[in-house]
DNA sequence: CTCATATGAGACATTCGTGTCTCATATTGG
DNA sequence: CCAATATGAGACACGAATGTCTCATATGAG
């Protein structure tokens, strides 16, 4: 009886993600509740998208915790942790448009820590020798996020498949485009 | 007296790309006239939006031919095409957050224009041995979209340089993070 | 079984954004 | 100067989403 809240976190994820403006009630319906009960577990619409960025930060650090972002050489730890990051792509995609977050006054402590753990390992990547020191890595972060939704994007638009999604982002983060010389 | 349309296009992109949700009068009133002559003008926020869309296209486009990327060594193509792009970055920011815009029964036929002159271009510096060929032109195409809105955020919060933004966008989809052995 | 609790369905008032309208004022063109 | 037009300010009604409430029903615990 008791009702998932993560169940209805999870639903609330994909349904915002293709359409950040839906209604409470279709929020409310594609979890298969009632609006009634969804406002009993979420005061206002506020409280819900909190409780996403907090699962969605939750889940970044997981997958961090999981890839061991701080073992072994750089480039194979962002590997590892693209590859974990990917379930969550699509929560990342709508708490990335939901600019509305970062505008406030005070903003979710959440992302600030995430930031700094991929900070440290763009950082630590380049003080091997490993990565490039002509790009910041602030920015590195930064396309990291942004490729991550892109993938999600496409994949949810079916212009990509699934099964590369995570390699996509991962080749092209660190290799780029430019075909290499052997 | 008659209001700059153009003008009142650049403020709401600017206002819009910070706050999607902001209020038609506070459009207006960033465009420094009144809701009523808003209206005026755009039927509606659809109209407006609408409005903003065919804008984005139409510069992306400019852009597209500016950079003349038919012409000259793909990987060169890319790198004058993202500088010409820069400036409109903030507009498709905003764009790429309207997800809106791609769900409704027809979408602007503009976009499939600038995907496969995009995709043209990736897939001839693929045919010429200059990109790799594990990186489809599609998605390298979803990346640049992707990596131009990040790169539009990161200057935005004040996390990166806007001078080295364009770089930035640029090295990482050619290049990629991993230090190159020469 | 019985009772406490959670849920669903629906009604309700409120708030907010929107679109339209009017009228006074300012600007432009003849 | 005068007329036509555009704008600004404000009022107005409408619709949609929201938050809250009640009540009937279903589920689970003791």
């Amino acid at each position: 009886m008791a009702v998932d809240r993560d169940q209805v976190l999870r639903a609330a994820a994909s349904l915002l993600m293709r359409r950040s403006s839906a209604t409470m009630d279709e929020v409310a319906r594609a979890a298969g509740i009632s609006r009634a009960t969804l406002n009993r577990q979420f005061a206002g619409r506020d409280a819900l998208v909190r409780a996403l960025e907090d699962l969605g930060i939750a889940e970044c650090e997981a997958a961090a915790e999981r890839a061991s972002v701080d073992e072994g050489p750089a480039p194979d730890a962002v590997r590892r942790l693209v590859r974990e990051l990917e379930p969550a792509a699509g929560l990342l995609a709508f708490l990335y448009s939901e600019n509305q977050l970062f505008e406030g006054d005070e903003q979710n402590e959440g992302w600030a820590r995430l930031d700094a753990r991929l900070v440290a390992l763009f950082r630590r990547g380049q003080e091997a020798g490993e990565f490039r020191i002509d790009l910041s890595p602030v920015w590195l972060t930064e396309a990291l996020y942004g490729l991550l939704v892109s993938a999600a994007w496409a994949v949810y638009e079916g212009r990509v498949a699934p099964k590369d999604s995570s390699s996509n982002v991962t080749e092209l983060l660190l290799g780029g485009a430019l075909r290499r010389e052997k």
